[in-house]
DNA sequence: ACAATATACTTATCATGATAAGCATATTAC
DNA sequence: GTAATATGCTTATCATGATAAGTATATTGT
């Protein structure tokens, strides 16, 4: 996360380029502005997620599971997917599992692996949430202009 | 920090807008790309700073001090330009202290407050840190194309 | 076949974010 | 002036990210 609450305005970042004239000050006004504006969504995504005894990750791991028509996929299919580290994914897996959204069933061919199913449950979960996600997204990226540092 | 891989492509929100029609394809598609791109960045920009035996708040509590020519500020009076809690920020500033980047001196009429110095040694992380931290962020910047999602 | 290596997941430990509650001191209301 | 409230910071505890190292099983090379 990014925490600075008030960007560096242009003339800042001007007095900065004066001490280090390899520093592009669009360049890095835009990437302050970017992590800026990202953390303040993610903020609110976490308070959401957390008003429901979720988080973003329970929710990517979710998606994820549930976007998977096929087959039932493994924790370390699932971490290809999502760069968390393997220790993180192993204890979240666990958390879904007992909260009963997901259940793990014996994998075919391979003792050290296990497959992995969202319940009714989490299905249900799922359901629930998105909307809120969406209309999270859209509150905050309809006022994104006021957020802006300049 | 925003954890998925690969953004889901248009067709995918457009099935996802079909369950849920309340939603926005455009606005969700460039929310997940704005989290995106700031949670890879961030992730530079973390390894940057704990190669240096640093941190992103660290280094933004140091800036806001150094910033500061005037007075020598409070730990409230920088906690309300960063968005973090209390006792994150007073944690940093006992680990700012214990590293000698910072000295707390007495405040003059409050005895509960402490005024935050810079010492050298902070002013001379400040100064080794600064360059390489703006050519990680122009590194990440010039190379956005390739983070999207489409 | 079997040794070496790789993979799937776990355990132990740390770092760094949060909230709740506590203490001391300041400020405000009367 | 004193009670009530607010403020500045700390302590205790939890959540959730990381890495390092461990165990069991699979795979590869010869």
């Amino acid at each position: 996360m990014f925490f600075l609450k008030e960007l560096p305005t242009r003339e800042i970042l001007e007095r900065y380029h004066e001490r280090f004239p390899e520093m592009n000050v669009d360049m890095v006004g835009d990437a302050l502005l970017l992590m800026r504006q990202a953390s303040l969504l993610l903020r609110q995504l976490d308070e959401y997620f957390s008003g429901h005894d979720f988080s973003q990750l329970r929710f990517l791991i979710i998606v994820i599971i549930d976007r998977e028509q096929e087959t039932l996929l493994t924790a370390s299919e699932i971490l290809k997917k999502l760069d968390v580290s393997g220790p993180v994914m192993a204890r979240t897996l666990k958390a879904l599992e007992a909260s009963q959204m997901i259940v793990f069933h014996e994998h075919e061919s391979d003792k050290r692996a296990k497959r992995i199913a969202l319940t009714p449950k989490g299905k249900a979960k799922l359901q629930a949430i998105l909307p809120g996600y969406y209309e999270t997204i859209e509150r905050f990226m309809s006022t994104l202009g006021q957020h802006d540092a300049s």
